[in-house]
DNA sequence: GCCGTTTTCGGCCCGACTGTTTTCAGTCG
């Protein structure tokens, strides 16, 4: 056995991502190149235990994976290392990898800088603009060379992406001003905002009408706007000043449908969905739908383009291709369409909140009251537990004070029911954080990882197990800890895990705060397979921070699930049954 | 490199904008 350690499936998959960068500005085919990207997003979206896929000798068996990339895979799991892997390397260096970061600067120009001027770093690469030496190359002048320079300083005061919430922000401004553009008839957001990713590159907005002009200025004059990268007669790009890309697509009114259904993505379901049209020797493209004759078929809604196709419409969020498009035509032969996804209006209630009791910024009551204006017939309080003392955790006594407080507020409040609940710690051993006497009596224990994030995986796992076994808890808090551009989550086995959970009836939390949505959405089917049972919880540290619910919905929408599937969709009777079930067989 | 109801070769989505070009390659989504 080797002595290196064996690659995770986050870190395979970047590397593949980066194997594909260096194949392509070797050089290579472009077509190997995109199989290096197609294996790496199928490996990021299957859900499992790879070790035991490899063992098994099974890694062919997900969708884009053939024998090349499974090779490949089976050396970072078994040996941690692959020969192959560094063979790609050497073919050109590793730096050039940031270049290709640089807005207009893509493979091919990237190669000529390297070749030519043997320039391998972005520091060399602005030198050598600063010197005027990029504009003398073929292919290049005075403007790339101003681009660049440009690119360099956007690259290094922004990251690439952005939170939902800020995206959400932006592209509002963005959409309410070409909305009110006389002649405008139809604009909407699409893009993976429009498919709720949990996080966002760039926003696209598209409008329809016969007078694109008008909409081009009124998109320009929006406030905020940082620098303008493109402006052509139906497409814009800027560059807003938080760093957020900002598309506008202008077209007629007849193609708006198809052109939503185009930009909304993703790549891969429009790829897929293109191949379906071509299979009858029809074109789709975002203008339009037409036969084999050349004959426009009338596409006035999305619905129209997915029924011509023989398909029941996709909700948007699903669009990944990760088997909606099967489901939809199996949906459309039988004349069945799809089940409506939860909406925000479906939620009656929330756990997994804090007050100025620990760390939040509003009293009990002000969010309890808050709650109430959003027309949640439930809430609970979960402040930190004792050990949190960053976060001003409550001291056994503190507990008995909130209970009184609380029992006092629900006098207020009679056509709520107000629960007490804690964010316990889970202790480095897996212990939670006070004595079984105390945790029995409250109405439910949120259990949460704060702390030493870096033990083992094996250990961690068996730490987060015992929590989930603990008699007194009912919820599992922000499962994997990931903080969205931030951190990723604790090394953990999650599939066992959340078997854990299914077995002793405990609830996964679906963290709702824009920096976590953890669980994250691409376990959704396994959440499903598993009988595990989600709850939607905003982690709200103040009143407004109830309303990050919006993205916990958009996550479980994404997810594909149904108000059914979602506990605190359930009316305060049934949800008070759900919590006293777990670990009851 | 992946894939296969045209299955071991020969395909692999396609259109807008930019900049550098005299008709198009590169980038991007």
């Amino acid at each position: 056995m080797s002595e290196t350690s064996s690659l995770s499936k986050d870190e395979i998959c970047k590397t593949l991502v980066e194997l594909g960068h260096i194949l392509e500005i070797s050089g290579s085919s472009p077509f190997k190149v995109r199989a290096f990207a197609n294996g790496a997003r199928a490996l990021e979206n299957w859900q499992g235990d790879l070790v035991s896929l490899v063992q098994d000798g099974k890694v062919t068996s997900i969708q884009g994976i053939g024998k090349g990339l499974a090779g490949l895979i089976e050396e970072w799991v078994l040996e941690g290392e692959s020969e192959a892997e560094e063979e790609i390397r050497s073919l050109v260096p590793e730096s050039l990898l940031d270049l290709l970061k640089i807005a207009g600067l893509g493979p091919k120009k990237v190669r000529v800088i390297y070749e030519e001027l043997e320039i391998e770093s972005v520091d060399e690469l602005e030198e050598a603009c600063q010197e005027n030496r990029i504009q003398a190359l073929a292919g290049f002048g005075q403007t790339s060379e101003n681009s660049i320079l440009k690119g360099i300083n956007n690259l290094r005061r922004f990251a690439g992406r952005h939170l939902v919430s800020q995206a959400r922000a932006v592209a509002q401004r963005f959409l309410d001003a070409v909305k009110s553009v006389p002649g405008v008839e139809r604009a909407e957001v699409a893009g993976s905002l429009r498919r709720n990713r949990e996080t966002i590159g760039d926003i696209d907005v598209l409008v329809g009408t016969l007078d694109p002009i008008p909409v081009r200025e009124a998109f320009m004059s929006v406030e905020g706007i940082r620098e303008v990268m493109a402006e052509g007669e139906t497409k814009s790009r800027i560059l807003s000043e938080e760093g957020v890309g900002v598309d506008l697509r202008v077209v007629e009114p007849v193609a708006f449908a198809p052109a939503l259904h185009y930009f909304t993505g993703s790549k891969e379901h429009n790829t897929r969905l293109r191949q379906r049209a071509r299979e009858r020797g029809w074109k789709l493209n975002e203008y339009g739908l037409w036969d084999e004759e050349g004959a426009a078929l009338p596409t006035p809604e999305e619905q129209d383009i997915f029924r011509h196709l023989d398909m029941a419409w996709i909700p948007p969020e699903l669009r990944e291709d990760l088997g909606e498009l099967e489901k939809a035509a199996d949906l459309h032969s039988r004349s069945a369409e799809w089940e409506p996804l939860i909406s925000e209006q479906d939620v009656k209630g929330v756990l997994h909140c804090h007050s100025t009791w620990s760390d939040g910024k509003a009293t009990l009551r002000e969010m309890v009251q808050a709650a109430s204006d959003l027309g949640w017939v439930y809430y609970g309080t979960a402040d930190h537990s004792r050990t949190a003392s960053y976060a001003g955790g409550l001291s056994i006594e503190q507990l008995a004070e909130q209970r009184a407080e609380l029992e006092e507020i629900r006098g207020d409040f009679p056509h709520m029911t107000l629960l007490q609940g804690i964010e316990s710690d889970i202790l480095a051993d897996g212990s939670l954080d006070y004595p079984d006497e105390v945790l029995a009596e409250l109405d439910y224990v949120v259990v949460s990882v704060h702390s030493s994030f870096s033990l083992p995986r094996a250990e961690q796992t068996a730490r987060i197990e015992n929590a989930l076994r603990h008699p007194a808890t009912t919820v599992w808090g922000h499962p994997t800890g990931r903080l969205l551009l931030q951190r990723d989550g604790y090394e953990i086995d999650l599939d066992y895990l959340l078997s854990v959970a299914a077995e002793e009836k405990v609830i996964v939390e679906l963290n709702a705060h824009p920096r976590r949505l953890d669980l994250d959405w691409r376990w959704g089917r396994r959440v499903l397979e598993l009988g595990v049972d989600i709850g939607i919880h905003p982690d709200a540290h103040s009143t407004q921070g109830l309303r990050d619910v919006e993205y916990g919905v958009a996550v479980a929408r994404k997810m594909g699930f149904n108000s059914s599937q979602v506990t605190n969709c359930m009316n305060p009777e049934e949800y008070l049954k759900r919590l006293n079930l777990c670990h009851k067989s």
